[in-house]
DNA sequence: TTCATTGCAAAAGTTTTGCACGTGC
DNA sequence: GCACGTGCAAAACTTTTGCAATGAA
């Protein structure tokens, strides 16, 4: 989603369009890979020097309330976030703890398995989640 | 798993079969749901008055290496484990954060969203994560 | 006996909260 | 100007670590 997009959509929502938001929004677009708030609060601070993790953190709130991100699952180390939301995978390695997308392109057999009686229960986000070794990992395990 | 069949894989590991151990594997069979440390932890004190949350920490992660228990992918709130290690869904509720499992009658269907270039990587686990709001919640939502 | 494991206490790391101040609208 | 959002500091939590004492094999 292109920048405007997301701030029109926060405004359209109430939200106030702050100088804090847009840096993380634009940090957060230009991000490869799943950052964490650690991550995004070291890049967001070169522009905002004042920041702090507080704001940070509000701000991943907002946006992920809003589907403009996503909390990743994740049982181990601390959360992290995806601002692609188009539903897809996730490979996280238990080694290093990196997360890998894994493209879904058999995402409709997947979403066979929401069971027919269960129907009561409303479903926002719907994610695969592997775990294992990823290639460089098994390499220094050798 | 039965007791003693736990006790025997530990055993067979080389780990030391200690009161605190069997006392937080009977807990983990006998516990409905999927707790956190803090849950275990609150049951198997009043067995073990002196026991730690080290020690908790340990045993769980421990079960967990030795696939006698899952970490549950949750990005929210802490960790939790599923005693239940075979294969199937979980349904966490972004407004209480219960999980519910999700019979996977059609586990068969989702393995096969993994693709086949990613042979490199090699799965210990597959979960399906789905978030939403439970019934109750959405009940009290209204 | 021996060494893995425990309990304790402290540290490290993550996330939340309260509140005064600043700022978008 | 008003109310929301920010920055700061402290608190609340979760998880990890170091080490002396203990106890399973």
């Amino acid at each position: 989603m292109e920048i405007k997009d997301t701030v029109a959509l926060l405004k359209s929502k109430g939200y106030r369009i702050t100088p804090q938001r847009v840096a993380i929004i634009r940090i957060l677009r230009d991000h490869e890979g799943h950052p964490g708030v650690e991550e995004v609060f070291r890049s967001v601070i070169q522009v905002h020097p004042n920041i702090s993790m507080a704001t940070v953190y509000n701000v991943m709130e907002v946006l992920e309330k809003e589907g403009i991100i996503k909390a990743i699952a994740n049982s181990k180390k601390s959360r992290r976030y995806d601002s692609e939301v188009k539903p897809h995978g996730h490979f996280i390695c238990n080694s290093c703890g990196r997360v890998f997308d894994i493209p879904m392109k058999y995402y409709e057999a997947c979403l066979k398995v929401f069971p027919s009686e269960m129907t009561d229960f409303e479903v926002n986000s719907f994610e695969l989640t592997i775990k294992g070794i990823c290639p460089d990992c098994k390499k220094k395990l050798l």
